[in-house]
RNA sequence: GCGCCCGUAGCUCAGUUGGAUAGAGCGGGAGACUUCUAAUCUCUAGGUCGGGGGUUCGAAUCCCUCCGGGCGUGCCA
C-alpha cells in the first residue's frame, strides 16, 4: 500500500485573515503557559494550539476546543478550564475581540471586532492579485500530465487530467512554488508501429489498392483523415513503397499530425507546457555518443545494488521498497520494459533539479505506482515523487449514457466535448469533483444557461460586480469599455466607512455584508488547504460559496446610494469580491467575464 | 486470493485529516422583479453517513470485521 502524503504546505505571510489566526493561537498559548505556572492548570506537555472556524456563524468567528483536548490530563472539568482561559484572553485580546465565550462541552468561542473583519477589504484591494498568495517556497515543482500515447485524439480522461493538471499547478504557483509543466510523449512504443500500420492500410485503400487491416489496429475515423491528407499532399506514390518504407515514413506524419492536434487543443483550453518530453530521446544514444538515457538509468540502480538477474531477464528489486513484486527491466529478448523508460526518465527529471515531482496517471495505471515511486527511491529521492490517480469520465447527453466503442473507434473526442460546451465549462465541470472520484459529466447540463449550472453561477457573480462599478463610474451600466479594475482601485474607503459594514447584524443586509466579508478573507486558507491536498475541487467549492455570499449581498444591498461612506464602503466590498473571484477562477483556468 | 479507490438526502456530491444540531446544488412544495443583470434571492420538506463492533470527553472522519460497487494484480504500453 501507499500512504497518500501531503507534504508541508507553504507558509502564507501576506495573509491577514492567517495573522488573525496566529494571534490567536499565540494569545491561547500564553494564556495556557500562565495558567500551567501559576499552578492553576495541571498538565506536563502543552496541547496544541488551534483555532477552528465554526460552521455554525452564531459561534463566532473562531473557535478553540483546547479546554477539551486538556480535560483529561489537567484532571478539570473542560467548562471550567474554559472559563479560566477566556477570562485571561478577554484581556489579551483587547481590541482584536469583542467578545470571547465559553459554550457547549467547553469550546471558547471568539468573536472578532468589526474593523477587524472589515479589514480584509483594503487588505484584498491592496494586494490584487497576490491576495491569498503564499511566500516563495524556492521549492521547483514540476506536474507532469496528459502524457497520451501520440496514435489518435484527446479523449475526454485526457481533458479531465489536463484541468487538473493545470490548475494544481496554477495553485502550487499562487501557494509559493515555481512550478512547470510537463508531457511525457510515449513516441517510442510498439503501439506508435501499429498506428503507422493503420495509417498505412488506410492510405492503401484510398488509394485503390486491397489492404488487409492490422488486427489490433486502430479504427477510428481519424487514422483515414490523416491517411487522405497524406495521400493529398504526397499523392500515391507510397503505394508502391515497401512496407517498412513507408510505414517508417508515415509513422512520423501521423506522429506529427497528432501532436499539432494536442497542442491545438490543449491551447484552447488553456493549457499550455513548458516541456514536451520525448520518449524516444530515452533510447537514443547519449548526446555525448555515450550510452542511452535508458541504459545509464539501470546503471544507476545497478550501482545502488538493487538489480539482479534472473531466467535471462535483468530485475529491479522493488520489493526491497514495499512494492508487492520485483518488476523487470529488460527482457530476456533483450528489449526494454515501458518501466525501464519510465526509471531513466524520472532519473532525468531529478537531474533537472526538481525538489518535487508529480505525475498524473489514470486510475488504470494505480498498479504502477508503487515500482515507480520505488525507483526514484532508488534514484535517491525517496519521497519527492508523488503520483496522483485521476478517475475516468462518464459522459452523460440528458441522463442518458454516451456510449463509445474501443473497437469501432467510435468517440466523442475531447475537441468534440470544448466544441459543444466551451473550455470554461468543460474545465469547471473537470475539476468540480475530487480527483479520485469517477465524474459524471452531463453534456446538457455544462450546456445550460441558468442557475442549475454552477459556472454561470460563479461567472454571473462576476459580472454584476463589473455592472455596479460600471454604474458608479457614471458609465452606462453595460458600457464594456469601462475599465472596471480602475474604476474599482480609484474607490476609496476610510476605515470609518469601512466600520459601516455589517453595522447592522441582524438585519439582511448586514449579515449579508459579514457574510460576505467573512467569505472573501477565507480564501488564503482554502488556497494553502487546495495546495497542500492538490485538490481544485476546493477552490469549485470555495468559488460558489463566495458567488453565493455575493448574490446575497447583491440581493440585501443597493451598492450605489446616495450616502458617500456607505456607497463607498459597500463599492470597496464589492471590488474585493471581483477581486478574488477573478483570482479563484484563474487558478481553475476558468474565465471571468466582465458582462454575461 | 491479494492490493488500491469508493459507499453521506430522491439525484450529483462537499464535509477544512477527531469537534457543537452532518451541509450545498439539482429535483419537490411556497414566495420575491418599478431598483446596480431574476443567469438572482427568501422560506420549506427530505438522513440509521452501507451494516456491526471498537478506540474517547466527542466518530461521517481513526482501528477491526462483514456487505456492495469500480480498478489493478504482464518479461504489455
Amino acid at each position: 500500500m501507499w500512504a497518500r502524503r501531503y507534504p508541508e504546505a507553504p507558509t502564507l505571510t501576506d495573509t491577514g485573515r492567517v495573522r488573525v489566526r496566529e494571534t490567536l493561537n499565540a494569545a491561547i498559548r500564553a494564556e495556557l503557559e500562565r495558567a500551567v505556572a501559576d499552578g492553576r492548570l495541571a498538565l506536563d506537555v502543552l496541547p496544541n494550539v488551534s483555532v477552528e472556524r465554526p460552521r455554525d456563524p452564531s459561534h463566532g468567528d473562531w473557535a478553540t476546543s483546547i479546554a477539551l483536548v486538556s480535560s483529561k490530563a489537567a484532571g478539570a472539568p473542560p467548562r471550567e478550564i474554559a472559563e479560566m482561559l477566556a477570562a485571561g484572553l478577554r484581556e489579551r485580546l483587547a481590541g482584536v475581540a469583542t467578545a470571547i465565550e465559553v459554550a457547549g462541552p467547553g469550546f471558547i468561542n471568539i468573536r472578532l471586532a468589526r474593523d477587524v473583519v472589515a479589514d480584509v477589504v483594503e487588505r484584498v484591494r491592496s494586494l490584487g492579485d497576490a491576495y491569498g498568495a503564499g511566500a516563495r517556497s524556492g521549492r521547483r515543482v514540476q506536474v507532469e500530465f496528459v502524457s497520451a500515447n501520440p496514435v489518435g485524439p484527446m479523449h475526454v480522461g485526457h481533458g479531465r487530467w489536463a484541468a487538473l493538471g493545470d490548475s494544481i499547478a496554477r495553485i502550487l504557483e499562487h501557494a509559493g512554488d515555481t512550478v512547470e509543466r510537463e508531457f511525457y510523449i510515449n513516441d517510442a512504443g510498439v503501439q506508435m508501429d501499429m498506428f503507422a500500420a493503420s495509417v498505412s492500410a488506410r492510405y492503401l485503400e484510398l488509394a485503390g489498392h486491397e489492404a488487409a487491416f492490422p488486427e489490433d489496429g486502430y479504427r477510428g475515423a481519424y487514422v483515414t483523415d490523416i491517411a487522405r491528407e497524406i495521400l493529398d499532399a504526397e499523392g500515391p506514390c507510397w503505394a508502391d513503397a515497401s512496407a517498412a518504407e513507408r510505414e517508417a515514413h508515415f509513422k512520423e506524419q501521423a506522429y506529427a499530425q497528432v501532436l499539432m492536434h494536442l497542442t491545438r487543443v490543449l491551447h484552447g483550453m488553456g493549457v499550455d507546457f513548458d516541456v514536451w518530453f520525448s520518449e524516444r530521446t530515452l533510447h537514443a544514444p547519449g548526446t555525448d555518443g555515450g550510452p542511452a538515457a535508458i541504459e545509464r538509468g539501470i546503471a544507476r540502480l545497478k550501482e545502488a545494488g538493487y538489480l539482479f538477474e534472473h531466467e535471462g531477464a535483468l530485475w529491479f528489486r522493488s520489493t526491497d521498497f514495499g512494492d508487492d513484486k520485483d518488476r523487470v527491466l529488460k527482457k530476456a529478448d533483450g528489449s526494454y520494459t515501458y518501466f525501464a523508460a519510465d526509471v531513466a526518465y524520472h532519473a532525468d527529471k531529478f537531474d533537472r533539479g526538481l525538489d518535487l515531482v508529480i505525475d498524473i496517471w489514470g486510475a488504470d495505471h494505480h498498479g504502477y505506482v508503487k515500482r515507480m515511486e520505488s525507483a526514484v527511491a532508488a534514484l535517491g529521492h525517496p519521497g519527492q515523487l508523488e503520483v496522483i490517480i485521476g478517475q475516468l469520465v462518464n459522459l452523460f447527453r440528458n441522463g442518458e449514457v454516451v456510449r463509445m466503442s474501443k473497437r469501432t473507434g467510435e468517440m466523442v473526442t475531447f475537441e468534440d466535448l470544448l466544441d459543444e460546451v466551451g473550455a470554461d465549462a468543460a474545465r469547471y465541470f473537470f475539476l468540480r469533483r475530487s480527483t479520485d472520484q469517477p465524474l459524471d459529466f452531463d453534456i446538457g447540463l455544462a450546456k445550460e444557461r441558468s442557475s442549475d449550472n454552477p459556472v454561470y453561477y460563479v461567472q454571473y457573480a462576476h459580472a454584476r460586480i463589473c455592472s455596479i462599478l460600471r454604474k458608479s463610474a457614471g458609465a452606462d451600466t453595460t458600457d464594456e469599455s469601462v475599465d472596471v479594475a480602475a474604476v474599482g482601485s480609484q474607490t476609496s474607503a476610510d476605515s470609518a466607512a469601512l466600520a459601516l459594514l455589517g453595522s447592522e447584524p441582524g438585519t439582511l443586509a448586514g449579515d449579508a455584508e459579514l457574510g460576505l466579508l467573512r467569505k472573501l478573507a477565507e480564501f488564503p486558507e482554502v488556497v494553502e488547504v487546495a495546495a497542500r491536498q492538490r485538490a481544485p475541487h476546493k477552490l469549485t467549492t470555495y468559488a460558489e460559496e463566495l458567488a453565493s455570499a455575493f448574490h446575497q449581498f447583491y440581493t440585501h444591498c443597493q451598492v450605489v446610494v446616495d450616502d458617500p461612506a456607505l456607497r463607498a464602503a459597500r463599492l470597496a466590498l464589492a471590488d474585493a469580491s471581483r477581486i478574488v473571484l477573478a483570482r479563484a477562477l484563474g487558478l481553475l483556468g476558468v474565465s471571468a467575464p466582465q458582462r454575461m
